[in-house]
DNA sequence: GTTAGCACTCATTTCGTTAGAGTGCTAATT
DNA sequence: AATTAGCACTCTAACGAAATGAGTGCTAAC
């Protein structure tokens, strides 16, 4: 059977109706607010076709139809034109507040939940290979050291390091010395044994402190603390009946909490990269590959904050999202947030 | 009418057995499993009367009583014992995982919301003047400078700071002394614009640069970050069908999501010291001030860090929580808490 | 003072009935 | 050959009456 242009238009219909009430749609519907003047009965045929191809589906026998998982890809795929949304007021928002990209990752989260009334998700930018750009230790009071380390990418990061025996000025001097000379522009991989030892000798004694001090700045390099995810308005989830029921909602609603089952949910593969459009992509279904989630649909986007760095935005919805708005608001966003990171940097 | 021996024990039956199930309690019920050995007419007779004196109260006519907010009153007041709880599988957790205090916070959260199956918030510490401790300004590249600031806590915040044109590292040497010597011990109120002078003064060039890094500083002692909420375990609320209804449940698990709102809820008065048991305190029904918690009751907790910095723990559960088990965790936890802060300082 | 017994209340459950939305099929129409 | 009107049929949701049963309050006996 041929999925001619009638078909198409019938499916369309049903779907926006469907996304609007979430109620199973009938023929009758249709034939009275579709532009096509057909009758109930030819739309009834019509959807008996649509079924047998699998677009739409039957709750049950003397019900209208819903969308399958299929029908919804079709319409995502064909029938969503891009249109630009109204994103306007985040830009004000940000510029005045954010100070940190974690500020402003935090505030979009909070923002799109808002504005679409779906869950939201935004994992921070994950940095390909953090080097060393600039390493500091500075004696604070007798006890303590500061180990401030930069990295290739302008983080900061700073640790109290405990002493036994107070070191002296020159010493912390000479140490900074060795250290910048020997590990600027390195990664962890690179900081081996042989590495090691050559600042050891070089430094004769006090082999304790740096002990501790290349301990700190392993744990620096390797820390994962940019598996950072910024969720908001999870509880968005409850406003949708076909969600809400007990057990799955609590299901869903736990995964907000766990961060390592939100990267593992924004690490599904894609499906094939769309350029121009800041690589946005719909999930739908079983599509999420997440068994909690196989009654939502999931919309993610790409950002980038500077060459290789980038990081992902989800929203979380029911199959029946909006997803016209969604794709829409996401597109805009992606523009803004190109343009504030540009201004970061 | 006198609250006697008897009345109480049949109060504190009924409220044991209403926390286990939920359900509204007959006079039957006590009179099996109660080592009374009473008849139900007799209960029923002091449930009257208990009811009267407004200790317990009916959902309707025909059904069994539950604890009025009252009820739970007194049986918080007086009838629980402190135990010891188990919360020793924490303790080793937190020693191998933990490194800085905001991580042992969280994972307290965590490990109460696992623990209890109530929803758990614990605040940041809060501490009362951030006085300078210790400055330092270095260059990082041409275009960057990094402030690097201690307070008096410890605790270390820095700033890039982007500059117009490099300065020499002399200038550099002389910003830091000068800085150090100015403004160390000083907390943000005491930087007025007689002081900031003074260092523009001393510093003579190079206004712009010193105006940034004041900023800076100014920026990094007033920030209200210390208002850190780490919540966990929220959805458990769903558990509870007395809670799990639409709309409030949404409130609530809402409120969860707010780090304000949090900390209002956390900012409760407290009822009067009690220092042996770690200031626990219990918050039943109305007496939360906060109408979406009407149908719960908070359980809170000071922990303190050193003299002065202090923060709290909250748990949030149906009024039918389990005090005993809660109140037992918490002081238990304290305990714990308390010597690993020891360590760490 | 305690208890057995009984009438009464009222939320909850059950079950049959109805109403209505929607379908699928057939026969008539274009 | 495509469309439509009409009708029988299906199934859910809504309704209401009746049954159920947990629990009470009261009275009279122990």
């Amino acid at each position: 059977m041929e999925l001619d242009e009638r078909k198409l238009k019938i499916l369309q219909a049903i779907i926006r109706t469907y996304l609007e009430t979430g109620e199973p749609v009938g023929s009758r519907t249709i034939s009275k607010y579709s532009d096509l003047n057909l009758s109930s009965a030819t739309i009834r045929n019509e959807m008996s076709d649509l079924e047998e191809m699998g677009y739409i589906l039957q709750p049950h026998t003397s019900a209208g139809r819903i969308p399958s998982d299929k029908g919804y890809r079709l319409y995502v795929d064909t029938m969503l034109e891009a249109k630009e949304g109204e994103v306007n007021s985040l830009r004000e928002e940000l510029e005045e507040k954010a100070e940190k990209i974690d500020d402003v990752l935090q505030q979009v989260a909070k923002f799109l939940a808002t504005n679409t009334n779906y869950a939201t998700m935004v994992s921070g930018p994950r940095y390909q290979t953090k080097r060393v750009k600039f390493i500091q230790i500075t004696s604070v009071d007798g006890e303590h050291l500061l180990a401030v380390i930069v990295l290739d990418n302008n983080a900061v990061k700073n640790q109290m390091i405990r002493i036994e025996e107070p070191i002296q000025d020159e010493m912390i001097v000479k140490l900074n010395f060795i250290l910048n000379t020997t590990l600027n522009g390195l990664d962890v991989l690179e900081m081996n044994l042989a590495v090691i030892q050559r600042i050891k000798e070089q430094m004769g004694e006090h082999t304790q402190v740096i002990d501790s001090v290349l301990e700190v700045i392993g744990k620096t390099l390797v820390d994962q603390d940019d598996l950072e995810v910024y969720t908001s308005g999870a509880t968005n989830i409850l406003r949708y009946p076909e969600l809400s029921d007990q057990s799955k909602a609590a299901d869903l609603l736990n995964a907000f909490e766990e961060k390592k089952v939100m990267h593992q949910w924004l690490g599904l593969p894609e499906k094939g990269k769309d350029n121009d459009t800041h690589d946005i992509q719909v999930y739908i279904g079983d599509e999420t590959q997440v068994e909690s989630m196989k009654d939502c649909s999931m919309v993610t986007a790409t950002y980038q904050i500077q060459e290789g760095v980038y990081g992902k935005i989800g929203i979380v919805g029911p199959k029946r999202m909006d997803y016209d708005k969604v794709v829409g608001t996401l597109n805009s966003l992606m523009g803004q947030l190109d343009d504030i990171f540009k201004e970061k940097k």
